[in-house]
DNA sequence: ACTTGTCCTGTCATGCCGTCAGCTTACCGT
DNA sequence: ACGGTAAGCTGACGGCATGACAGGACAAGT
């Protein structure tokens, strides 16, 4: 299906290419979690993966191609987020652990690839759509199952039909995603990062059922 | 308080030299707004403004810290987003209203300014503390009279007395930011851009209040 | 006209970009 | 074992951005 890899000129990669191309990207994630995404150049990373910048022409058009190769592969890590929402239940005590549940994975997901996800939303801010597009698969892995479950909801009487589900989904993710990225922002109000999911769930549950949380 | 525009160099800028600043600074905004920041260039910026990139360098020390000058131009101006919150009522059916104009008014400042909040963003998220400041600032006008507002609903009885603030007023801001600047997302679930406003403004009626909004 | 201080740019050393030709290395068939 | 072929890597190069400086242009006051 997604055919051998290729260098830029066409030749197949063989094994200690392969090695080499993947060194080369993980020198570059390591590179993007310590340096402004715009003083990242192709020099120090192939510096720092032990070979030359002519090597990384070869695999990569440029930083950003090599950039969304990245971005590519956290988006299918992304699949497994699916699971903190699909086939959940909402009512009555296990609605509250369901959204804990949910905001403790995500913020998880999302601390541990920060770096490539800060260069994939500003490429996606920026309207590139070759990024927008990764966005939107790592947003929709919860969006979208989230959006059944408020239509499951709103079906049973049990949530306000008058909102729409896809953009109160959309809404709550967007917000996970924002405050997962600026956790600092935050500590700044006074609330401290272990209470981030304290705080967040309850409106998580607010929003998805719109009633408060029970005790 | 501010003291006068000084070059680089230390010497104080005549009008001329002002006028020729600010050129480099509306320029470097244009671009900002129509290429990715990674891409921005010196020269580029200085050949847009018909002077050289020596000129540039003779105002700013680089292209983040004249950048950091626009940013901080727009800080001033986000001062007026305070009358967004600060004084409106959140009782009865001026509730929903006061929600509905705080919704607009954040997207609308967000919109007009989306450029250059674009690099804010990347750079508070980068760690950077300068524009992690100027974030704050933005984010505060409206963050701050919004968890007054929480507070004097719990003191009312009004509000629900388990949830922090400062945490709720900072999580609705993150929301408000975070869908102002991924609009297209939203799209791509479904929701117009005009239908936007309208399907926030419950969502933060009910984190304020607690409570859905009447009809 | 002369002086003074502001303002701009030509020029230069440095360093990264992106490409190519050419060398080395690994694999494979005979 | 050996030669052929394709993969893999890099030195070198022209081009361009960066950032510093010195000197020339310019405006304003005397």
């Amino acid at each position: 299906m997604t055919g051998q890899v290729r260098t830029v000129d066409g030749r197949v990669a063989g094994r200690r290419g392969q090695e080499t191309r993947q060194k080369l990207l993980d020198c570059l994630r390591e590179m993007l979690s310590t340096s402004p995404y715009r003083d990242v150049k192709v020099i120090d990373v192939a510096r720092m993966a032990g070979t030359s910048p002519a090597t990384f022409y070869q695999y990569f058009p440029d930083v950003e191609g090599a950039v969304l190769e990245i971005a590519e592969e956290m988006a299918k890590d992304a699949d497994t987020l699916k699971e903190l929402v699909a086939g959940k239940s909402w009512a009555g005590k296990s609605g509250p652990t369901t959204s804990e549940e949910l905001v403790d994975g995500f913020l998880a997901f999302w601390r541990k690839n920060d770096a490539i996800l800060r260069v994939v939303t500003l490429g996606a801010a920026e309207g590139d759509k070759r990024f927008f597009k990764i966005r939107m698969t790592v947003l929709n892995a919860v969006a979208k199952p989230l959006a059944d479950s408020v239509k499951e909801l709103q079906a049973k009487g049990q949530a306000d039909k008058s909102l729409d589900p896809n953009a109160v989904a959309g809404a709550l993710v967007s917000l996970l995603a924002s405050a997962a990225e600026h956790q600092k922002a935050f500590t700044s109000w006074g609330v401290k990062i272990k209470d981030l999911k304290p705080n967040l769930a309850p409106l998580v549950y607010l929003g998805v059922t719109g009633k408060k949380p029970p005790k």
